[in-house]
DNA sequence: ATCACCTGGGCGCTAGACTTA
DNA sequence: CTAAGTCTAGCGCCCAGGTGA
C-alpha cells in the first residue's frame, strides 16, 4: 500500500495539486462539481492528508494542548482526573479543535515542551491543569504570548485567571447548611496545599462569623487528602465528640474515610456526629450513610476554559470572565 | 520572539543548514569541537526542533500511538485505566520514544485515525488498549502491515497475539489455594464480555476438577463488574450460605460490594464465608476485612508489549514472544 | 583516501500570484 | 472583469552526494 498524495490524486484527476487541496478544503474558488469529483476520488483512495505537512505549510494545526502533571494517573483515586480529562477531550472536539494530552514533570519540562510545541505549530493553545504551577510557568506563557487557560489549579498569585470553582461560596453555602440543621460546632478538615481549600476554608469562616459563631482555629485539621488520614482523624476525634456536631471535610475522601473510621468506632452518623463532605466522589456509594456533600460544576468549568481559550486568547473575539463557577449541596444520609 | 530555525543558527555561527542540523543531531561526521559550539549557540537561543518538518522530513517520529477506547476515562473506577495509561507513559520514553494518547469511539474512527496517523509518519507503532476490539480493526492492521501490539484486551480469534496476564493460571491458582484451605464449595463471579474472564473461568473449574471437586455450573454467577452488583449478589447469596464456603470473584470490584453486602446482612467475613478477588484494587483498603486478591504484573505486560512493538514489529530485531504473564496471590484477611 | 563541510533536492501541503477562456 | 484553474515559492528539516583541502 503506498501512500496516497494530492499529487496522486492529481495525477489520476488531471487536476493540478492545488486544485486538489483546494477542492479537499472545501474551497469557494472550485466549483461544487469539480470539488465533488476529487472528494470522490480521495475517498475511494483512502486518502487522508499528512498532517506534518499541513501543519508545517499552515503553522498551524486546530489542536489544544492538555498539559497535566505526570503522577495524577498513578494516583489510587484519580477519578477527578479522569473526569476533566474525558470532559475535556469532548468538549475541545465539540469546538473544532484537537485534544493532546501531555504530561510533564517540572519547570524546565513544561517549559521545553510547551515552546517546541508551539514553535512546531504542533498547538494552537494550551489547558493546564496542574497543582505543580508556580508563577515561573506563567509568567513563561505570558511572556511568549502563548495561549493558555488554567483549569482548576494555579499558582496563588495568579489565582484570578484560574477557571475553577467558586470555593468560597462552597465552603460558605456548606457551613450555612450545616447551621441551618442546628449544628453549631463545626470541625473542618483542609490542607494548605492549594488555595481552593484556602478559600472554602475562608468561606466556612466567614459563614460562622455572620451566624455569630465564633471561629475556633482548633477546629481546622490540617492534613493531606487520603482515606486513611480520614480514617485516622476519625480515631482523634473520638474522644472530643460531645465537642463537636458536625465536620465539614473539604474533600470526599477524608470523610469517606471518616465514615469508616467512625462506623468501626460504633460511632453513629449522623446520630452522634454530623459529616458533609465536598466534591461527590463516585465512591460514595460504597458507604453508608451515603454522604451528604457538595458537586462542582466540572462540565461547565472545563467548556469556560476552552472557550476562553479559543475566543478569547486565540481569536481575540470575545472576552470571557474568568467565572468562579458555584456547585450545589447533594443530600445524603451523612447530616443530622 | 521570532522563532528560531536552523537557518538563523547557521548564519549566526558561519556554518551550512546541513552542518548545523548535523550537529545537533550528533553525527559523527561533524569534529565534535564543532557540534559543540553549535550546540552551545542553539542552546543560548533556546531553539527548539520544528517537529513538523522533522517528521516530514524523516517519514517517522519516533512515537507510540497509545489507542484506548473513549469512554475508558469516564468510568468511576477506572484505576486500571490509569494504571496502564501511565506505565506506558514512562516505559515508552525509556524506550527511547514518545508515547501518545488518542481515543477513540468505533471501528471507523479507529481505522481512520489510525491510517492517518501512520501515513502521516505522526506514529511508528501503537500500542491498543481497548475492550472494543474486533476482528476487523486487526485484520486491518495486518493488511496495512502497522506495527501494533494488543494490550490486555482482545478479539477472541486473536487471543494468541494479546499481552495479558495468564488468566487461566491465576483462576486456577485462586481455586487451588481456596481448595488448600479447604474450602470446597466455591462459586466464582464472572461476565462472558472478555476472553480474560472466560480464561479464569476455565482454570476454576480445571482446578476443581483436578481436585476431584464437581463443577457446578449453578455456582457460575454472571455479572457486570460493579460494586453494586457485588452488594446485589451478596443479598442473593444470603440464603444460600450454608451451600457455599467461598466465592472467586473475578474482580475485585464485586468482591468489595460483597463485603460491604454481606457486613450490612451481619455476615461475618471470613468466619461465615470466604471472599477472594482478582486485580488487586489500591481500593481494598478502604474495607473491612482487606480483600485477599490476586494481582497482576501491569509493569511486565506493559513492557513486553512494549519490546515487542519496538524490537520486534518497528526495528524487526528480534522474536519476542507473547506472554501471558504471572501474577501473584495478595494475601488478607478475607479467606478463611 | 580522509576530513570537514556545503549544495541541492525532496518530504506533502498551502496560498498568493498568475494564466487562460 | 470573472470563473476556473495552474504555477511556484516556501514551510523547516534531513540526507545523498558532492567539493576542496
Amino acid at each position: 500500500m503506498e501512500k496516497i498524495t494530492l499529487k496522486d490524486i492529481a495525477a489520476l484527476t488531471g487536476y493540478s495539486v492545488s486544485t486538489v487541496s483546494r477542492s479537499l478544503n472545501d474551497n469557494d474558488r472550485i466549483p461544487l462539481e469539480t470539488r465533488n469529483e476529487i472528494k470522490e476520488i480521495a475517498k475511494q483512495l483512502n486518502y487522508t492528508i499528512d498532517i506534518n505537512a499541513r501543519n508545517l505549510s499552515k503553522k498551524t494545526s486546530s489542536t489544544i494542548g492538555v498539559f497535566m502533571q505526570n503522577d495524577f494517573f498513578k494516583l489510587p483515586h484519580s477519578t477527578f482526573t479522569n473526569i476533566f480529562w474525558s470532559t475535556l477531550h469532548e468538549e475541545i472536539q465539540i469546538k473544532g479543535y484537537e485534544p493532546a494530552l501531555y504530561l510533564f514533570s517540572d519547570t524546565d519540562d513544561f517549559k521545553y515542551k510547551v515552546s517546541q510545541l508551539f514553535n512546531s505549530g504542533l498547538i494552537d493553545g494550551v489547558i493546564i491543569f496542574s497543582k505543580l504551577l508556580t508563577n515561573k510557568e506563567i509568567e513563561f506563557l505570558k511572556e511568549m504570548k502563548y495561549p493558555y487557560s488554567l483549569l482548576y489549579y494555579g499558582p496563588e498569585k495568579y489565582s484570578e485567571e484560574v477557571f475553577t470553582a467558586d470555593n468560597y461560596s462552597s465552603g460558605k453555602i456548606i457551613t450555612n447548611f450545616l447551621i441551618s440543621r442546628n449544628l453549631k460546632s463545626i470541625a473542618t478538615i483542609t490542607t494548605d496545599m492549594t488555595p481552593s481549600f484556602k478559600m472554602r476554608t475562608l468561606g466556612y469562616k466567614h459563614a460562622l462569623e455572620e451566624a455569630g459563631i465564633k471561629f475556633n482555629e482548633s477546629l481546622v485539621i490540617k492534613a493531606i487528602p487520603s482515606f486513611e488520614n480520614g480514617v485516622e482523624i476519625a480515631h482523634q476525634l473520638y474522644k472530643k465528640l460531645d465537642e463537636i456536631d458536625a465536620i465539614f471535610s473539604q474533600h470526599d475522601i477524608w470523610a469517606l474515610g471518616l465514615i469508616k473510621g467512625f462506623t468501626d468506632l460504633g460511632v453513629k452518623i449522623p446520630e452522634e456526629i454530623s459529616i458533609i463532605g465536598h466534591d461527590n466522589l463516585a465512591f460514595k456509594t460504597w458507604f453508608s450513610p451515603v454522604l451528604t456533600t457538595f458537586t462542582i460544576e466540572t462540565k461547565k468549568i472545563c467548556i469556560d476554559a476552552i472557550e476562553s481559550l479559543i475566543d478569547d486568547k486565540i481569536y481575540k473575539k470575545r472576552r470571557i470572565p474568568i467565572f468562579k463557577t458555584l456547585g450545589t449541596l447533594v443530600i445524603g444520609e451523612s447530616v443530622r
